[in-house]
DNA sequence: ATGGTGGCCTGGACGC
DNA sequence: TGCGTCCAGGCCACCA
């Protein structure tokens, strides 16, 4: 499921895809996709061309010429892919972007869960989604200072409070569990409670973890896909998630599963105890 | 302001 | 076989 590596991997290979080419025709197929007013939507996109694609968070960007953009988050399954007009409409396709040269950028998502919203790119900033985000999970914006300051306000357990988005963006329910592991840090660890090194620990291993999953081409559990519709490797790296009842790699003990904050939770109750 | 919960959706796995 | 139930989980609206 997108989460950053996922979302960086379409990205990048959107940016090959589709980079410069000419929106000629919109067709909205399930109109609660977008936020806002479908007809806007398909009558500013046309003739529009994509200059850029950026990302924030698990956002996707496009930036088009005369200052639009357009936000998209995947959430669970969406996937962008590129066909030939006139080639057949796949099943769950909700969105088609059909530009100048024949090619369509379509918007495919089994849960229907996805968002996309049009906004001025001068603007972007004020949208609420965006607004409330963290520091990307970077060593130039991801500051230990600043990440110690707010866990020690957080009254809640450390897994959830890292899949909100406002400590640090990019973290699902994949990742979480995997740098808890790392971290040796228990899922259900009250924010506040944790030690400055656990803190310095859990940071450095959310930015390396995040990276390294991106250079892998993220992970590929139920039906990510990238915009070449290629899996990507990570899911070989994996310590915790998706691993009830093997063998812990540090320690032998069993990797349990439980629920936490509705989640399914994967870790090891030896190494990662609640203190 | 903060933390917790249900809803959005569909398909696949599972039990009987 | 076919039906019902549960599970997957990112985000937001809504509640206390």
């Amino acid at each position: 499921m997108p989460e950053l590596p996922e979302v960086e991997t379409v990205r990048q290979g959107l940016r090959q895809l589709v980079l410069n080419k000419k929106i000629r025709k919109v067709t909205v197929l399930y109109p609660k996709i977008i936020n806002g007013d479908t007809n806007i939507f398909i009558e500013t996109l046309e003739g529009l061309t994509i200059k850029e694609i950026g990302r924030r968070g698990k956002y996707l960007i496009f930036n088009f010429d005369d200052g639009i953009s357009l936000v998209s988050h995947l959430r669970m399954e969406g996937k962008y892919f590129v066909r030939q007009t006139g080639d057949e409409i796949e099943k769950h396709t909700h969105i088609i972007f059909e530009f100048t040269d024949g090619k369509q950028l379509r918007y495919n998502d089994v849960r229907k869960f996805g968002r996309m919203e049009l906004v001025k790119t001068d603007n972007i900033n004020d949208l609420k989604s965006l607004k409330k985000l963290g520091p990307e999970p970077t060593k130039t914006d991801f500051s230990i200072e600043d990440f110690t300051n707010k866990l020690k306000k957080k009254n809640k357990m450390i897994k959830p409070a890292l899949l909100d988005q406002s400590l640090v963006v990019g973290l699902g329910n994949i990742y979480v569990d995997e740098v808890l592991w790392m971290s040796k840090i228990n899922p259900q660890t009250i924010a506040k409670h944790l030690e400055k090194n656990e803190i310095i620990i859990l940071h450095d291993a959310i930015i390396a973890e995040l990276s390294k999953a991106v250079k892998a081409g993220g992970t590929t559990i139920r039906s990510y896909t990238n915009a070449f519709e290629n899996s990507g490797t990570f899911q070989f790296d994996l310590n915790a998630y998706g691993r009830t009842g093997e063998p812990c790699r540090r320690c032998g003990n069993s990797i349990e599963k439980i629920v936490v904050a509705q989640r399914g939770t994967h870790y090891c109750p030896n190494c990662q105890k609640v203190k």
